[in-house]
DNA sequence: AATATAATATGACAAATGTCATAAAAAATA
DNA sequence: TATTTTTTATGACATTTGTCATATTATATT
């Protein structure tokens, strides 16, 4: 019998997979939370073989519940179950090492196997997800540009800017328009929207 | 015996969720589908009491089925599952006189029970729905406002919004100040995250 | 039809944006 | 340590953004 903790914001779904989950015989769901906070205590205490985690819940992410987990050497296997085929969190999940990383996608079967395969030590990222962050643009800025971008975002001047990050005005302007040579646009709402549709910011 | 059809493109949460329903003694879940165009037709073809529909789904929306449903006529109830508590797809519920408006966040009994007073005859808005809706800001946008600020978030300057809305650029240039005196707001990219974050656009 | 209101336009101007060349300082590399 | 690369800065300038006052045109109301 496999134990397994469910962490799932939204009520309904919560309810509804973990109905699902223990309808099948070789699974039992020990537990189940609606906020990361809950999710992590319940899984250090319970000590499920599988714990299925949301990525974007209150109080504290499934990524950094599985963070978390590795840092205090818990040995539960962690599969993330998300909406969001994004590059960031994919980083971020594989730095946390987690065990499958599925998208709400998938059929239902594809999940069970996933639990199973987990069990058998295999590592299962979603073949839909591999493809889209393969396929996605490279972000093309440094981390600097990057930051300078997340102040343009909250609608600051360039003056504004310069004075948050302790740089003078003009650098601002240039780290501006190196971001907008390399995004291929003309305007700070341009470069935004690319970076937003690419998941840069 | 009440016929259920749902309607969701996350096909694990599709699955679960028309499991859960066919474990209540009163419901069976007669058909479902991953696509609003699908849904629709076998909708007028299985003539299930009820439509459990979520919104933003591939080909047609719930709202737009919805709405469908109406113009020709079809007896079915309808009732919106959705994340997403937002005063312009909550308009299109009402006029689209969905007999209920629920959010996913929604503990599951509270589905059960709704299916049952819809079935009474009732309407049910899901409270913490009408909250947020009487809650957020009031959008003191005109219609023209709303439009140039659409254009204004894609990147496009004033002269090219007066080209493409057929105004003279001073015209363009004097309702962005509007828009931006309206918002309280002093450039365009925070003119675009208030209404971004009011669900204006 | 006359009047009031709303939408559009023009003109002038200050400030901000973005470009580009060049230089200086800091960090990385050999 | 010397050299190279990267980051930051300065200066000049053209264009765009945003403000404001005023005028004109179109639409709605009386």
């Amino acid at each position: 019998m496999t134990t397994v903790y469910l962490a799932e914001d939204q009520e309904m779904l919560n309810t509804a997979l973990s109905t699902l989950l223990n309808l099948e015989d070789s699974i039992e769901v020990i537990g189940t939370a609606t906020n990361g906070e809950s999710a992590l205590k319940d899984i250090i205490k319970l000590q499920p073989d599988i714990a299925i985690l949301d990525i974007e819940m209150p109080k504290m992410s499934g990524l950094e519940i599985a963070s978390q987990l590795r840092i205090i050497k818990q040995n539960v296997k962690v599969i993330i179950l998300t909406t969001f085929a994004q590059a960031s969190y994919f980083e971020q999940a594989v730095s946390a090492k987690v065990n499958a990383y599925l998208l709400k996608d998938s059929p239902t079967d594809e999940l069970i196997e996933t639990i199973q395969e987990v069990l058998d030590g295999k590592t299962i990222f979603a073949p839909e997800l591999v493809t889209s962050i393969l396929t996605s643009e490279k972000n093309p800025l440094t981390n600097r540009e990057i930051d300078i971008l997340k102040q343009i975002d909250l609608g600051l001047s360039s003056q504004e800017i310069a004075k948050k990050v302790f740089l003078s005005d003009g650098t601002v302007r240039n780290y501006i328009s190196s971001i907008l040579s390399k995004t291929g646009t003309r305007s700070r709402i341009e470069a935004l929207y690319i970076a937003r549709k690419n998941k840069w910011i």
